[in-house]
DNA sequence: TGTACATCAGTGAACGCGCGTTCACTGATGTAC
DNA sequence: TGTACATCAGTGAACGCGCGTTCACTGATGTAC
């Protein structure tokens, strides 16, 4: 009785914290994605998720921690939100639905809400071989996703389509939102979705 | 007489001036190849020339001016040497040589002396209005070198075939970069020349 | 040729600011009796 | 039920540091006579 009563407690405090901890993350995330990880710092981040910067230490060992942890979850996030909820289309469409709103304006212009890679692709490329590995280990879910879903082409490895595929989505985001406000925006984008799609 | 001695002393110096300008500009351009737009601090490029910090502002109006300016004269000098000095092969061979050449381990590696874009590409998404155009105008020289060089596939716009070709390019290095270490970077490397060369 | 003066590229200390991190504290909540 | 105590998530001031920018200055070079 008295284990179960303290037990309980510990978890409603645990549950509190817990919740805290996934507003700091989900703050991060947005804020990762929408300025890049050095501009989401520890007081930035805070304050967003409606706290102060001391606390932050009772979450996270670093802020570098933190930048690990949040790449993972949103990764994983984004995966689940951009590529499942389409398994009962064709293959054809799969891919298809996938690359086309990869590659769309409203992508491109919702920072915060999208794809984490293509914000930041480069301070990834400079970081810590964890952040790098964190990075890592979502884009192969990323890939197996493709592998998995992607129509075979005659000739033409699955695997080595989806990490062309991917990198073609990546860096035509990134391009186009580079060239925010000129024509060539678009063009990037509507460019990259046919070499995406040879076969469509 | 006397002008035209004032006019050569002038000269003297401007000219002394100008090699301290294209000092500085050429360090600063291998630290933003390297480290980043916001790791290529004032002090940092100015240390770099062998120079204190102070000076920066007889040779630049702001930090932001500068990073401006390296940007231009950055891409101008790697569209000459990634595409030039290949005049003499044919469209087939360009294309290959300068894909192959792009997505290589060596330019995967060798941050400083390659390509911009993969190392600004996400912070340029997020810089103002003048950098961002910087890039641009840079990249729309890039597509230029594509379109004039690159052989004709039936059915495809010669235009969308470059803008499609460097965003597998700058995507793939960049993720390369970012995979560095690990055997997806050389798996990312391989796929996307192949992509990029469909009927070799 | 020699001397007084003007020019100006570059120096280095200082400014206010935001950074990551530490730490003594507060105050709400739960426990013990 | 009421009271004294323990826990601990979060506060806020402080630290040393690097940032972009300013500015009075130094000292090498060139000009005037």
């Amino acid at each position: 009785m008295q284990m179960s009563s303290s037990k309980s407690s510990a978890s409603i405090r645990t549950q509190s914290k817990a919740e805290t901890h996934r507003r700091i993350v989900a703050a991060a995330s947005r804020l990762i994605r929408g300025k890049g990880l050095a501009a989401a710092s520890v007081i930035r981040v805070m304050r967003a998720a409606g706290l102060t910067a001391g606390g932050f230490y009772a979450h996270f060992r670093s802020k570098f921690a933190m930048d690990v942890e949040v790449l993972r979850s949103t990764l994983a996030d984004t995966r689940a939100k951009w590529f499942g909820g389409l398994d009962s289309s064709s293959p054809r469409d799969w891919i298809g639905a996938v690359v086309t709103r990869y590659l769309s304006p409203a992508h491109r212009d919702r920072f915060e809400d999208g794809c984490p890679l293509p914000a930041v692709l480069s301070e990834l490329s400079r970081s810590d071989k964890r952040t790098r590995q964190a990075m890592a280990d979502g884009m192969e879910a990323y890939i197996q996703e493709f592998v998995s879903h992607a129509p075979e082409i005659p000739g033409v490895n699955a695997r080595e389509r989806a990490l062309a595929t991917l990198a073609l989505c990546v860096g035509g985001l990134a391009l186009a939102r580079a060239m925010r406000g000129l024509p060539e925006s678009e063009e990037v984008l509507h460019a990259c979705t046919k070499w995406a799609l040879p076969d469509q």
